[in-house]
DNA sequence: CGGATGAGATTACACCTGTAATCGCAAGAG
DNA sequence: CTCTTGCGATTACAGGTGTAATCTCATCCG
């Protein structure tokens, strides 16, 4: 990634990524979080944003194009997991993990997952 | 909290709440992170920002204010955690762990702790 | 008492963000 | 071949952010 994120953006590179084809502005507008009562051009405004980032990649179809993510998720997620440990963690997993169980965060399936996970690296 | 911390706001606050007494303005400029290269000025900036938000409370002492954090450190991290969260792992911790996982971010340490967390949960 | 000092308050300013309207052009409709 | 329409590109604009200089007093030094 040359550049963060906005969240904006993100919904927008969530919808391409999830999407695991290539779409048009229009189809990106459809189908962005209706929480985000976003008009086409707010979507399009977007889109030259990311292509400014080298995020989305444009693929010419005739007169328009299809986007495509031009990064994957994975290190875009580690660079933020990065961030938000580092910054409000001291970078270490356990601190986190500590506040969201006081939180109540945590259900009976994630400390289930948690578990398995655990036994894989301890092997 | 009345509204987000930014960054650099927090960067602040965070000298607040380890300070665990009313630092001044210069007191807070010098205990910022180095890396910031701050000048006194851009400090004052922020603590008036910080005023505007009602995240840190100023107590007249003399001449001068000695600011105290006005919130608690707990709540933001709280926020700021679901926030990140739910947006990068659709609110689940245990994505958010696979993903440290095999980021390589956890060490021994940090299993161990988990670990015992995890005992205490389950008890 | 008068000037220097130092504290907070005010102002600055460029860049990022969210949100969008508008422009200019190419392709399809007739 | 012209008109409409749908697209990407350009422009807009207010609010947040990082970073700071300047202004305005009150006070301490002499």
């Amino acid at each position: 990634m040359e550049k963060r994120l906005s969240d904006a953006e993100w919904d927008v590179m969530e919808v391409l990524w999830s999407a695991g084809q290539p779409l048009t502005a229009t189809d990106i507008a459809e189908r962005v979080p209706a929480t985000r009562e976003w008009t086409l051009a707010t979507v399009k405004s977007l889109l030259s944003r990311l292509l400014a980032k080298r995020a989305v990649k444009p693929n010419k179809d005739g007169r328009r194009f299809l986007y495509s993510p031009a990064i994957a998720r994975e290190p875009c997620v580690a660079d933020e997991s990065r961030r938000f440990v580092g910054r409000l963690f001291g970078g270490r997993l356990s601190p986190l993990f500590a506040h969201m169980a006081e939180e109540e965060a945590l259900d009976e399936e994630d400390i289930a997952a948690i578990e398995t996970l655990l036994k894989e690296l301890r092997k």
